[in-house]
DNA sequence: CTTTGCATTAACCGAATGGTTAAACTGAAT
DNA sequence: ATTCAGTTTAACCATTCGGTTAATGCAAAG
């Protein structure tokens, strides 16, 4: 597939493929060799074990998933505005990566500890405590309605990621193709925005 | 687990268990005969193969998602109530199956087909159709605001649903216990339900 | 040219896994 | 008591899969 490059890259490349795609119980050491057009003992040369390989890869995809919520959040905006960057941001994100969050839910549900393997080497989850203060401030200020920042924050993720989680479904029961469903998905980086601030609005 | 009854009733019930929370690719027939108590031959005497067995196992799981939605849908309300009402059965049918979205979300992913043989057996989904007609006509008439009715429909699913499929990431980042996310869903059945009626009412 | 150290490959290995089979068991009908 | 059909079990089989190894390739250093 993806040809040249050093080796590494190569196996961590062809490893996020199928990983991600048929998770860490249906992928196989020689559909990432494939993948990647080498022998299969290279996998093992450079990573030692499929638990070793897949859990670089899916320390990644969880990193990708935190870091993108992080950098939104901590953007010096009213918190309005904010929401709005962060629900436009966050489908943007999901779009270039639309196989991350069935992944990762998926695997972290069969081994939820791999959560506290991540927190150990990077705590990239505090901001979202302060986005948390931050809404909960809001609401005393009267910027919003008083209301649970939890369950907010909680509203935002559902409709940014679910719509990914649910593609297949969604096709088949709507009867929509590829190009519509990537119509339905710009079109909700503003609906859901909008959507959002009209229910929180006071 | 389940001792007595009838031996094929207990390898459903096994395999329910096994394949909702391991998948396809992770659930070993031993394990499912292990948690049915009885001998391995047993679940290829009666149900052939392992796909066999799963696609019995994953239709039901399907059917019970699309029925839940389905008879709520239905019933004869004002559309504000009957929102409120589906928020609150829906949340409350997932409480019951935790397990069911991200197992038929994830195993729809690997197998989009799994959903055209449903379909050929048990056309249940044109009441979404029917659904949709009736956020369209409600907005003509000004009872809630004119917008997408897949836009609207997709937001209440994904509130209702994500929170369980990304339960063991709620709980790490969160830090909150069994007892507490019990208690967040409790109070989701009508926190969303309002939050989406100030959305929308015009 | 030769050596040296890493990279690469094909062949191989043992364990796990889905599936099969032949024999044993069980209980009801004769 | 015997037969007979359906049920259950332990042992077994073939394949797949993660992982290893020994031999080969190869490019830079000497």
């Amino acid at each position: 597939m993806s040809q040249e490059r050093n080796t590494e890259e190569q196996i961590i490349a062809a490893a996020k493929k199928i990983f991600s795609t048929k998770g860490l119980a249906g992928a196989r050491m020689q559909d990432i060799a494939d993948e990647a057009g080498i022998n299969k003992a290279m996998l093992h040369y450079y990573y030692r074990s499929k638990e070793k390989l897949f859990e670089i890869v899916f320390t990644e995809a969880l990193d990708k998933l935190m870091d993108r919520m992080s950098n939104v959040i901590n953007a010096n905006l009213p918190l309005p505005d904010k929401i709005r960057e962060i629900v436009k941001n966050y489908i943007q994100g999901l779009t270039e990566n639309p196989h991350l969050p069935l992944f990762v839910l998926n695997e972290l549900q069969q081994q939820p500890e791999l959560l506290v393997k991540q927190f150990k080497t990077k705590p990239n989850f505090p901001n979202i405590q302060q986005f948390l203060m931050e809404i909960a401030v809001a609401g005393e200020k009267g910027i919003i309605k008083k209301i649970s920042p939890l369950q907010l924050m909680l509203n935002i993720l559902s409709m940014c990621v679910f719509p990914f989680a649910a593609k297949p479904l969604l096709k088949g029961v709507t009867g929509i193709d590829e190009v519509q469903f990537k119509l339905l998905i710009e079109e909700r980086k503003q609906f859901v925005a909008d959507f959002i601030l009209a229910a929180i609005t006071p």
